[in-house]
DNA sequence: CGTACATGTTATAGCTTGTAACATTTCATG
DNA sequence: CATGAAATGTTACAAGCTATAACATGTACG
């Protein structure tokens, strides 16, 4: 039996990595990363305010992984965002943008730890497996649509960066409330709708000039 | 005479709310908003650790009048990169982009204050001009774009927060080096191009479905 | 001039981070 | 098994920051 099941009395904890991971997932998400503090997250782990950094170097690094678990659930939400649309169509893209856009309205919190400095550095970690990140989710499906519609040659990597930043930028904006400071009572949903649909208009009228 | 050119001995500092702002506006840009100490604008600025609090209610009020000069900052240098350029053109709106990525990455450091809940905040500060902020240059810009090129009808706002998002997320992404990792070499600079080409291109296809 | 107010100062409580020294449990190994 | 090393927890504490209280000094205005 797993000791972390066992009498809470016990010297050991069995788990406490994860259970401080979770702490501060937790903790971040009520009250943002800044706020968080590294004993707050031992006392809800039921430990001592040093037992943390049995192991985690520091704040940082314990702030590191908590990145590390958000990008994660990321990238599940994106799979299952597309799993029952149409490969290489304009509505799988539109709906990953969405689901990217909904998972940062959700998790604002988490924004700053996935987007700032710790994000790149927990993007850096040997055990971050990039090839099967959220990113790749995109550029296989923005590959699609362009095989589909014969819009290439175009570097699909690169359509898919801009296509990120695009959608990247309208969540940040929207999380900031941003979009309704200067267009009162718009929907970042519907905006990232057209800008998607300009955005591919676009490619569509340079692949005729280029024909 | 100023009494902050007399001696510097002198009980009273005579512009200490300024001189604080302009501290914590170095500190930051050194170290991060997250590292910045109210301690230490007071020993930059020669005063005590207690008189920043005559002068700004807490930590964040000091953050947000520093965000403030940020955005004045900004709106600063966006006017600047559209003056010599002629109004109405898509190389204008190029521009406006370009200056908005190069002033983040060259201010990495007040990305978070201007972007995160403090610039929100910011923005709701009775002392902010709205109706003067960059993002009206912008939309100018645009809504002059539109009627050259007889793209309308669009809201010139809605097509402005459009662009702005777009750019935004080239900068945020840029600035976190997420750009170079997935697409070597690139160059935000570049993206920004096309993306507002394509964009452009995008809204003329639809303008000429519409006739 | 002289008092009210603005703006500094020192001292301090309370909280956090991270380390040191010590305690307990687990695990590998003879 | 027994037993010592390694892992993981504990308490105690130094150092740094925030924010307030109590006190000091300079300024401005009637």
């Amino acid at each position: 039996m797993s000791a972390a099941l066992q009498d809470k009395a016990s010297y050991h904890h069995g788990d406490l990595r994860n259970a401080l991971i979770l702490a501060a997932a937790e903790l971040i998400e009520e009250s943002g990363s800044t706020e968080f503090a590294m004993v707050e997250a031992a006392r809800r782990a039921g430990v001592s305010s040093a037992a943390p950094y049995r192991h985690f170097r520091d704040r940082d690094e314990l702030l590191k992984a908590v990145s590390h678990l958000c990008f994660m659930g990321l990238t599940e939400t994106a799979r299952a965002a597309i799993a029952d649309k149409d490969m290489g169509t304009e509505e799988a893209i539109v709906a990953l943008g969405s689901n990217y856009i909904r998972f940062m309205l959700e998790h604002r919190n988490f924004h700053d730890l996935m987007w700032g400095d710790m994000g790149a550095r927990a993007m850096e970690d040997e055990r971050m497996d990039m090839r099967g990140s959220g990113f790749y989710v995109l550029a296989d499906t923005v590959a699609a649509v362009c095989e589909r519609e014969s819009i290439a040659p175009v570097d699909p990597i690169e359509l898919a960066t801009e296509l990120w930043a695009m959608v990247h930028g309208l969540a940040s904006l929207a999380m900031n409330q941003q979009v309704d400071r200067f267009l009162p009572g718009a929907d970042a949903y519907q905006l990232l709708e057209r800008s998607t649909r300009i955005f591919f208009d676009g490619l569509r009228l340079e692949a005729s000039r280029r024909s």
